[in-house]
DNA sequence: GTCTATATCGTGATAGAC
DNA sequence: GTCTATCACGATATAGAC
């Protein structure tokens, strides 16, 4: 029954991967070494190396299982009814995903340019496929006769920064409920496109 | 006439400023090494220290002197008038003044973790005096009467970061003059306040 | 004011013992 | 699977010649 001494694969990869991303998050995916890494897993810095090929590649599969989570999550909350309807979802939606996430968003926003050419197309055009989910719900809004947007790619990209924002401040220990959030946003957000 | 050989203290100054500025916008703070600002100037790395102390006081100062910018450039364009008129202001001058300043915005945003924690109360203090601008802005059309706005705070935040978006996607060369994304955002912020 | 040279240290990654 | 030891390199910053 007795474990071969440090064989702790099971819990080992994933500890890995949280501390990097805490890390991350807090220095710099730059200001960030592997032995620093290593330290807060209670590792020496060439076992990390069983988990992952490079540093690089951690950086990346952490945004990529950011990104894989936020468009699967989004299409399960946002799925059908009217533009304003979806609308309403995907605002609700979009703030109770990043709120609970702060070290993921500013990860996926910062370190962006710190990717590979290849691993940064990646995640470039997962972050565009969430782009074009809102930017469907505008177009559609605009073809019901229910939206007054005069740009929707331009007013896509005003929202969802407007939107994202939260993470910049929103603290869960504040005065303000995840659902007094949600409401103030929803309220902006409606009036912003004419409803 | 014959000047000292590599004499040239009144514009070495500022082309390191402008290089530093150039590549920790393009690579990040930590990711750019004291040589490549160097080269990029045509110095060896030793006669950077002649015009800094360190790189961290080489950040600090460009931040610095971004925000002192920003702050009284906003308090000349933002004088007078009633809150709507104000805030009509304080929105084209946000907008015109980050998109002519990509690099700027792009590290007062990203490179605030970077700073020693002295420096950074300084910046913060400077950005929260901006924030107030506009909440000043918003309370005040609260109490004239022509704001719908249930949280100023909180709809504070949320302007700027819309407005500040545009630093991640307008280019010059695009289909938006800078007028028309004005106008768009202007638009919209007028109406996400209920007027 | 800029250069070359250097001190001191930390980096990512690998090899091989256990 | 983790360790120790190490390689090869680049980092910031300083010293002293010119």
């Amino acid at each position: 029954m007795a474990r071969t001494q440090g064989s702790h694969s099971e819990i080992t990869g994933p500890r890995i991967r949280a501390a990097a991303l805490k890390l991350f998050a807090a220095h710099g995916y730059a200001a960030v070494s592997m032995r620093q890494i290593a330290r807060e897993v209670g590792l020496q810095a060439g076992a990390l190396y069983n988990y992952t090929p490079d540093k690089q590649d951690l950086l990346f599969s952490l945004m990529k299982a950011h990104m894989d989570e936020l468009l699967s999550a989004c299409a399960s909350h946002v799925t059908s009814g009217d533009a304003t309807t979806r609308l309403r979802n995907f605002v609700d939606f979009h703030i109770q995903f990043h709120m609970g996430r702060a070290d993921e968003i500013f990860i996926a926003y910062m370190e962006l340019r710190n990717l590979s050419p290849e691993n940064f197309e990646t995640i470039e055009a997962l972050r565009r496929a969430y782009e074009d989910t809102l930017g469907a719900i505008l177009e559609a809004g605009l073809t019901e006769g229910v939206f007054d947007v005069p740009d929707p790619k331009v007013t896509t990209r005003a929202l969802i920064a407007m939107l994202t924002g939260i993470t910049t401040w929103y603290r869960p220990d504040g005065y303000l409920s995840p659902a007094d959030v949600s409401e103030i946003y929803w309220n902006m957000t409606r009036k912003a496109v004419g409803v």
